[in-house]
DNA sequence: ACCCGCCAAAGTGTTGACAGTTTTTCCGAG
DNA sequence: CTCGGAAAAACTGTCAACACTTTGGCGGGT
């Protein structure tokens, strides 16, 4: 009945199971990636034409985006596109460095040796010399590393399921920090070196300070432009 | 239609909103309080009979409830409580170490003097003497403080909504730490001093070795279950 | 011109019914 | 008695229609 779908991303549309399903996971990425505009108001109809369905499974999406926090859904008043804050980034700054500083933790204490050896491999093939910078992809790879070899499932649900996403949200924020492409590279050795050692307290030690730098850094640059 | 509602629990009804955000607020109740015994298969029809609803409701609710890992669902095989283990457990109070070591932190930064003096004096209330012991009430009451006074809504969230429900699941699992009463006030006493010292570090060190004492505890106790 | 109440249009919440799939049951063959 | 398979019952996924609420605009009164 509508001609005109799959205008908004005309990727292969074969997916898993129900509907819902579907268009959960196409709203997800809609909303992460900023196709639909923060704070944007949600029309139920509107939607679900654009996407060729029912009001119901549309409906059941929209209440798993609100338990994850990407919509806000009041009664009868209907639902928002969450809108990122500074102030929500450096909450998600402070709680990222706790469990990224428990992952290494972890990490160093239980990761098997294969998976120490494929993080080494990792870091130096991202980083080869002086020369080579950390590109954007390797700095997830290696994150996305550490969380998984945690081994505690939990951990790395919160890490790479809801952490990690929420943060591609503030990447048009003004005040998102931008990576330091080399020492940045220089800060993953150090971790890796770590968590060869099995040292479990420096591992933690050098994942928190490695995240709080790009708090910190943040919070130079919101000071800097108050007083510029 | 139904003359025989609210059989499961005699209580008021009168609740906000929609009937999908009641009866989710009332399973995820129910779940959590072991009501719904862990592992059970969900029938939509059977459940929405019980609750007097029809089933659209009904399935946005356990949409949430997937969300939160109350229930998994599977598509064309229906839902089913989610079954506490051990193992989870073990990763949650690894969590719960990240996250409130880093809510204690804050504390020890960012709380007022008031909410100092109020936290100081929830402590001394539960325990006047060393005769007096810390009931569980008082416990989460302290801990719920902390997460509260870190002026983190993300973490607070985190640990309030999410975490501290998440515990009543595993209450019931022969493998839960009971909580130890005089030395758990006594580590209480420590933490509020070292937050009304401004001591950022100590307080974090103290509140991780809180947390990881049940943790220990627990996993003692299962090595001499198993060699016993 | 401004404010207040009414009316229509749109939107959300809810329901019952229909289609496709899974699970159970039941019956006969071996 | 056990095993296999087909029919039937139950259940999940989906949809269109209905009831109630909110929203926007229009007219009348001040």
């Amino acid at each position: 009945m509508n001609d005109q779908e799959c205008q908004h991303n005309p990727e292969v549309e074969e997916a898993s199971g129900t509907l819902a399903e579907q268009v959960y996971h196409r709203l997800s990425e809609a909303i992460l990636s900023g196709e639909l505009p923060p704070g944007m108001k949600i029309s139920e109809p509107a939607l679900a034409r654009q996407y060729g369905i029912s009001r119901g499974p549309l409906r059941e999406a929209l209440h798993r985006l609100q338990e994850r926090k990407l919509i806000t859904r009041s009664a009868n008043q209907g639902a928002r596109i969450v809108k990122p804050s500074p102030e929500a980034l450096a909450e998600l700054f402070l709680v990222r460095e706790a469990l990224e500083g428990m992952a290494a933790r972890l990490c160093a204490l239980q990761a098997s040796n294969a998976e120490i050896t494929r993080l080494r491999a990792a870091v130096t093939r991202a980083s080869p010399g002086q020369d080579r910078d950390l590109n954007e992809r390797d700095d997830q790879d290696f994150h996305f590393a550490i969380a998984q070899y945690s081994r505690n499932p939990m951990l790395t649900d919160l890490l790479c399921l809801e952490l990690y996403p929420l943060l591609r949200l503030y990447r048009g924020l003004p005040t998102f920090p931008r990576p330091r492409t080399t020492r940045a590279a220089l800060e993953h050795e150090r971790i890796v070196a770590a968590i060869e050692d099995r040292d479990a307290d420096l591992a933690e030690m050098m994942m928190r300070r490695h995240i709080a730098a790009a708090r910190l850094r943040r919070e130079a640059a919101l000071i800097q432009t108050e007083t510029g």
